[in-house]
DNA sequence: CGGTAATGGTTCGCATACGAAGGGAATGGG
DNA sequence: CCCATTCCCTTCGTATGCGAACCATTACCG
């Protein structure tokens, strides 16, 4: 096992990648057997955190574009994890709650990112934890507002 | 700058996601002139780092899968970016080689990425450049032979 | 009040990503 | 020497991800 190939050391921005990627993959994996994908998963953890939110309001939270969401919860919808009504105040406005079989599940599909979180934080002291949660939020809010 | 909405805070993988999605946002724009997307610049550095790789060298250089490979080998020939060429040994295999439009602007692309990547750490001290690339590549490896 | 701007969603197009299946070519065992 | 296996690549299907164009609705402004 000898590195013969070293993976472009100094890119960061490929580090990002793959890291995003391995943990984004092992998580995937996680959820497989549940019918959910990652950015459903948290899709529900956001309606959970406050329910009713508008797709725009969910996309600021998710910090994802709307046209992506739009997908993503229609496919939802299909699949009886969320309900999307009509706000009958402002018709442009869809309110999004989670359904019934995402209820059911809610403290096993909470504890399955808990422990996902912990399984890929385990190399790390605490401090180093704090600092790479510390440093992850600055890059993703660099020019952000 | 309230943080009326505070993102999923205690979840990695969504930091990772998202520090990921930022940094390879920005990196696109910078490309975006050259007609470039991230993953075509990195198959260039890729075969500068070492000419005439097959798809599946570069894939395990590029931490990608063969099948993602496969469309971005065939836009950036279709572009004279690269050239596939059959391997007169063994014709199963297609080796790859930059093409003249990109070797014209090798230096150049080299230094967008160097810059990227300064850019995207100004913000950290050399201790903690260091310490977040040696944190990402731990979790890059996580499970990887 | 009417025209225009702004807002919320959807749709489309393109580019990743990757699992799975498939086709063509080389290799090894019998 | 042939077949099974293996290897490399391509193709297909599904799911992001986001810019841009669009519709519907609401807000604003004179």
């Amino acid at each position: 096992m000898n590195k013969t190939t070293k993976p472009m050391p100094d890119c960061t921005i490929f580090l990002l990648a793959k890291a995003y990627q391995r943990a984004h993959g092992r998580f995937k994996e996680v959820l497989k057997p549940y019918g959910l994908t990652n950015l459903q998963h948290l899709v529900l953890e956001g309606l959970w955190y406050e329910s009713g939110q508008t797709a725009a309001e969910l996309g600021k939270l998710l910090v994802m574009d709307k046209a992506t969401l739009s997908g993503v919860l229609d496919r939802m919808s299909d699949a009886g994890w969320i309900e999307k009504r009509r706000d009958p105040e402002d018709r442009r406005v869809v309110r999004l709650f989670t359904a019934a079989r995402a209820d059911d599940q809610k403290a096993e599909l909470i504890e399955l990112r808990r422990k996902a979180n912990q399984d890929l934080l385990a190399g790390f002291s605490a401090e180093e934890q704090v600092l790479l949660k510390r440093m992850l939020m600055d890059l993703m809010e660099l020019g952000a507002a």
